[in-house]
DNA sequence: GCCAACGTTGGC
DNA sequence: GCCAACGTTGGC
């Protein structure tokens, strides 16, 4: 079993919306990047869980934890015309673009912040990606020592 | 709003 | 295949 980090904009989607979802759950759609598909695609598994991540906020942390419950499979967002992310390029009997189902598991008790985990950088979750400098990618791999670290920063207090 | 990082595009 | 221009991401 595999841990992963997935950036979402509250804005676009936040932790209500899963929560208020059917089961859960939400189709992971609209990722446009080639590794982050590879990953949807190839290497998220059933049962894989993941950190549900806060970017471009006031405060961008680890709000959730989810879990896998459906395996990549094709985007459909990415033929239809009208859509935000659609891609005239990409066709649908050979189809380019790749999502999972995500169910939320639970909110954490607190924010995880960024800034929080930054602290840790040099030790514990040294060389995560997400901490990498100009770090893009919306979906990217946490190893499981790092994932078990930052939930044990969950039940302290936050530091400042 | 600024800007660094970096992926993508397209001319050659 | 190179690389400059451009667009996007995302922290600050």
């Amino acid at each position: 079993m595999r841990y992963w980090l997935m950036k979402t904009e509250p804005t676009t989607f936040g932790i209500e919306q899963l929560a208020a979802a059917p089961r859960r759950t939400t189709g992971w759609d609209g990722v446009r990047n080639y590794q982050a598909r590879n990953m949807l695609r190839d290497e998220m598994k059933k049962g894989d869980e993941a950190f549900m991540y806060y970017s471009s906020t006031e405060v961008p942390g680890i709000v959730a934890i989810m879990e896998v419950v459906r395996e990549g499979y094709p985007d459909p967002t990415a033929f239809e015309r009208r859509h935000h992310h659609y891609d005239p390029d990409s066709d649908p009997k050979k189809p380019r673009w790749f999502m999972v189902d995500m169910r939320l598991q639970r909110r954490l008790k607190r924010v995880i912040t960024l800034e929080e985990l930054r602290a840790h950088a040099g030790k514990e979750l040294k060389g995560m990606a997400l901490l990498r400098p100009g770090n893009r990618l919306s979906i990217t791999p946490v190893e499981s020592a790092q994932w078990k670290f930052i939930l044990s920063l969950e039940s302290r207090a936050a530091a400042k």
